[in-house]
DNA sequence: TTTATTAATCAAGAAAAATTGATTAACTTG
DNA sequence: CAAGTTAATCAATTTTTCTTGATTAATAAA
């Protein structure tokens, strides 16, 4: 017999799901990552070590905490790594006035 | 390669702004103290310490981690402190979908 | 006044997240 | 094949955030 679940029940899981990917933006050299993917659509890591002036060790662990969170995804092409936003997780996420920020057209 | 690419000098103030917003909400049990104070309306310490089920000196952390961030706001009543959402601020930041979540209409 | 209650703040320690340089694995090129 | 490039991962340290119990200030009640 199936147990009808409880709003209570549900509502952790769902508060534990936004809690990663809430710290995954609370960042500002993450805002300005996925910024800087909005504005250029696709770029590789050795393209966002220079935009972003960081060691590559630090962008990686900057990106995988990103991509963790399913705001942004990769592409590998031989060895080259392309990062790009993931616009539909941000829409879901973010106020349309913020949305806005990450949205090429804007 | 491509040129290193500027950021917008106010840009970086934006994603500051945001970024002490973002890491308010991107707890798991401020999630849940503002799910609380959406259903509940106002509600005071006293009350929130049993709801939550945590010290007292703990809660009032957490309580003002959110109102530092301009999130939830306070009215003192005598040797009671009474805490409430601030809508407008969530409905700025949030997608209409999350927002829902923090709105007692919904 | 004295005592009790409420809630903010403090200080110390624990836990989690970020930074750094080095290493590794995978792929490309000579 | 060897040498060079790219980017993920590792390990050690630093920094930040969280937790805890105690203290404090303000108000209320006896």
């Amino acid at each position: 017999m199936k147990e009808i679940e409880l709003v209570d029940e549900s509502l952790p899981r769902t508060f534990e799901r936004y809690e990663t990917k809430f710290k995954a933006i609370a960042d500002k050299k993450r805002l300005q990552l996925m910024y800087l993917l909005t504005q250029n659509g696709e770029i590789c890591v050795c393209d966002l070590v220079d935009m972003m002036g960081m060691p590559q060790s630090k962008l990686s662990y900057h990106l995988k905490i990103l991509l963790d969170a399913g705001l942004i995804s990769r592409e590998t092409r031989g060895t080259w790594s392309y990062y790009k936003l993931n616009q539909d997780e941000v829409n879901h996420l973010l106020s349309a006035e913020l949305c806005c920020l990450f949205r090429p057209s804007c």
